[in-house]
DNA sequence: ACAATATAGTTAGTATCATAACCAATAACG
DNA sequence: CGTTATTGGTTATGATACTAACTATATTGT
């Protein structure tokens, strides 16, 4: 995370990268800009979902879960490819989730390594209970 | 940090908010957007500095000490208000750059509770040897 | 003076993330 | 076939972040 109040001003910028002809002070202001503003909305976002028992992550996962319908059961390793996070945080991401009871796993399926699992109806309620919020805040940063 | 790869569609954000008519759906995606887009580069410059062992917090707090050549000593206190992250983050984060070299610690100042403290030189030579590296990553993110 | 309060910093406990190493089951292929 | 490689998932370890509670020193206020 990125929480630095005052950014380097553009002569720190273009002082330290002056041998550089390929800095662009401009963009590499933007970018601190950016990385400033998105942290204190990331920061926001935890906080809201904290108050309802959920990380970011696990938010995305329950979207991910509702988004496609279409098939009724998802793998760990499909989120962990939709989601680009380390296998090792979805797995245990997974595991909380279901002891909280938002997602269930499925009947084993053909192959005996994978783990079905689709959301829960608390999970679903859940998340269509935050979704306008989280819209809101969105839009508000 | 925000890793969805494939973000809410304009139908997805419109059809969970329009009961509020508060939300605006370009302003959201455009939040959206910014989030993943600063999640990546928040990695990168994370990887970044891990390679030269340094956290993002830790680079930070140099360019603090660095920047602000007048005052030749710190506190935790004041670190921990310009770059607005808990108190314990701070104490820690010093803890370990003093480990490592990175910083001192002064002597004692006239309030017993205050630990002044400045940057090292290893600290500022390691500081120096980033920026240009630290600034080529941001404006190229 | 002395009790109450505020401030500087640390410690304790918990959650998230990462990488590396690890099972177990399937697939590939000689 | 049977050895090797690949794949799905977990465990181990370590870093960073948070809040809450703590110690110790200074300040305030009666």
């Amino acid at each position: 995370m990125f929480f630095l109040k005052d950014l380097p001003t553009r002569e720190m910028i273009s002082g330290f990268a002056h041998s550089l002809d390929v800095v662009d002070v401009q963009k590499t202001g933007d970018a601190l800009q950016m990385l400033r503003r998105a942290s204190l909305l990331i920061r926001q976002l935890e906080r809201y979902f904290a108050l309802h028992g959920l990380s970011q992550t696990q938010f995305l996962v329950l979207m991910i879960l509702h988004r496609d319908q279409s098939k009724h059961t998802h793998l760990a390793a499909e989120i962990c490819e939709k989601l680009d996070v380390s296998k090792p945080v979805v797995s245990t991401t997974l595991k909380t989730m279901q002891r909280r009871g938002f997602i269930v796993y499925c009947e084993k399926a053909e192959d005996s390594r994978m783990k079905p699992l689709r959301i829960s109806d608390a999970g679903r309620e859940l998340l269509l209970r935050l979704l306008p919020g989280y819209f809101e805040i969105l839009q508000a940063g």
